[in-house]
DNA sequence: TTTTATTGTGTTATAATGACGCAATGTAAT
DNA sequence: ATTACATTGCGTCATTATAACACAATAAAA
């Protein structure tokens, strides 16, 4: 929705509210963040959205996500609301305005006071059709050891992701939903590792996980490796159900 | 604040959006809730207020903490965000201005849509002086055992919050801002009984709170019991410090 | 002085964790 | 074919954390 049909449809709109969304993928041994660079900015930013009046905010969130990434019934998780008076800029919005070539009469929505609230989303890297629109800004996936300045908070946004995020990754074995169907132990290792920012002992790492009982080994081996072949597992979603409700304590 | 003086400067407030705030006191060995009875209501109600455009939702959710307890400077978290479609209910809101005789033209700002905050706060149970606006409303410790129908999703707010006060308990030693200065082990242990619902070896508990470091044993013993005397420990902040940092894993 | 209830400090068995060792194995190099 | 290589899969062992329980010490009341 451009913002232009959004200011002719204001009143369809929740006013000062608007929804981030810091999607994680992970590939290369490493957990990249989908980020939209705007012809209109120095800056990147995060993918995010407003709250139509008719939606929920969870909708919204899915709405987003769906939007950028082409994926629906992924994990998706509320993490914080943002409302610190000074996190809107107006040189920001201005220079939005001018772009649009918007004049500020027609954009008292768009000039109000905005709180955000975040949401974090795990993917498959390779199920992810990431799309911009085409004319005014381009979507990538961008490294987390590499982020640029953001505009506006979007930085602490992030930040803020990734630390539940981690947080999550102890009480949760959430870690599944950025991998693909069949995986190695050792990928999923390596997904740890990226996430929680240390090594792992690869022995104790397989011991753990075999106990909580939630992944089923496969019948495959992967193929073109110039060492012994690791096998395949897969995440056992009913035995996930039940462990979810025992909770989980896995001390990493 | 009055209804009717926020809806005379509906400019001053930023519009659908509202803090609710889950204030946890900790007496007889049981969790209670602050929680408002209007007149205008059958049902209870959390504490909650509206944002002013000047102040960044943090301040908001202190300033409705200090208006209800007349505490400053405590223990205060936004746990999440409630934005489903029907969580208003149109009747409420009619019945909410028809006692306070104020005609629906006048009052679109309260009408509107609303999302709200959720906050929760821990607080020294005999500090508080639960405050209410005497005319129209009265001011409660609820048992958490015994809470009654509350309006709109307050029940869901509600156990939202105290579903993240448990998981919070594990990853820090917050049940401290629960208590009095001085207390006893035991009376701490029964905090951490009464939050997590279930009950603890004594002896384990010592051993293990003593362990983290975070308590000073006081050269002092609480009288009046007829039985051997408890000694009285206080909170150890400078260690405190640190162990925040290094993050806590209790699991309990 | 004895009784009572609870505190403070131990002990022991079991389970979880962290740090390693080593044979097995699928591909590539010789 | 045979060997080298890198990594897998399974195992060991010492250390630490947890759970379950024993018992003497003690403040006040009987």
């Amino acid at each position: 929705m451009s913002l232009e049909s959004i200011l002719n449809n204001s009143n369809n709109y929740q006013p000062g509210l608007s929804i981030d969304c810091v999607i994680f993928g992970f590939h290369d041994n490493s957990l990249k963040v989908l980020l939209l660079k705007p012809k209109f900015s120095e800056k990147w930013t995060l993918p995010g959205g407003f709250v139509t009046v008719d939606d929920s905010i969870d909708v919204a969130a899915v709405n987003v996500l769906k939007e950028r990434t082409g994926l629906t019934g992924i994990f998706l998780r509320q993490f914080a609301t943002f409302g610190d008076i000074n996190r809107d800029e107006i040189d920001f919005n201005t220079k939005v305005l001018e772009f649009f070539k918007i004049p500020k009469e027609n954009a008292k929505w768009y000039l109000q006071r905005f709180v955000t609230i975040g949401y974090y989303a795990l993917v498959d890297f390779f199920e992810t059709i990431p799309s911009a629109n085409g004319k005014y800004e381009i979507i990538e996936w961008i490294d987390l050891n590499n982020i640029p300045e953001l505009i506006l908070d979007h930085n602490k946004i992030l930040n803020k992701a990734l630390e539940n995020l981690r947080l999550e990754l102890n009480s949760l074995p959430i870690g599944f939903n950025l991998l693909p169907e069949k995986f190695t132990m050792t990928e999923l290792q390596k997904l740890y590792e990226t996430i929680l920012g240390r090594e792992l002992d690869r022995r104790n790492f397989f011991r753990k996980m075999n106990s909580i009982g939630i992944l089923k080994k496969l019948d495959e081996k992967k193929s073109n490796v110039s060492h012994k072949a690791p096998n395949f597992y897969c995440f056992d979603t009913e035995n996930y159900q039940k462990v979810l409700k025992d909770g989980l304590n896995m001390g990493w």
